[in-house]
DNA sequence: GCCAACGTTGGC
DNA sequence: GCCAACGTTGGC
């Protein structure tokens, strides 16, 4: 399998991508969904593309590009009691939740906002601007990223 | 802050 | 295995 590519949502309040830009990297801790998880744990390669969407946000949209830069191991926050992401059933001799790190690549000059997205006849079929489209990591066809990219650059 | 869409939980 | 209740996501 080659390079592949990959949309994973963030809350700035939470983590921005001014906030990867700060750490360089960073691990993608506290997916707790398992359509999430299995993409980071069974599909993701070092070096895959990552699209860095601001969700929540003031408008939502695409605010950057980031690359996975080390392979899924457990999210070890899962079995920490003090983290917002302790999950109680979890057992570290078996973990269930899985993330990447990714490190930071550019900010785009224009935030791609979903709006864009979803006006872009180029993106029609975009996972993301189908309605009640709640996964927070999906993955996104090449044609796709060079569209947003190009739009993030370029405005 | 609202609420529609969706995922998960748990009783049966 | 069904499905109602509940919790979360995330655009608006």
């Amino acid at each position: 399998m080659g390079k592949r590519y990959w949309l994973m949502k963030s809350e700035p309040d939470v983590y921005s991508i001014d906030d990867l830009q700060r750490d360089g990297k960073d691990c993608w801790e506290g997916i707790r969904n398992y359509q999430a998880r299995n993409f980071m744990r069974d599909d993701m390669k070092v070096g895959d593309g990552v699209l860095f969407y601001h969700s929540n946000a003031k408008p939502p949209g695409v605010a950057g590009l980031a690359r996975v830069c080390r392979l899924a191991y457990p999210d070890h926050f899962a079995w920490d009691k003090k983290s917002k992401y302790f999950d109680p059933k979890c057992d570290p001799e078996d973990p269930r939740w899985w993330m990447v790190d990714v490190e930071y690549v550019e900010t785009f000059p224009h935030l791609v906002s979903l709006q864009q997205l979803k006006d872009d006849a180029q993106l029609e079929d975009m996972m993301v601007t189908r309605r009640g489209s709640r996964l927070s990591i999906q993955p996104v066809e090449l044609a796709h990223w060079k569209r947003v990219s190009a739009l993030g650059r370029k405005g």
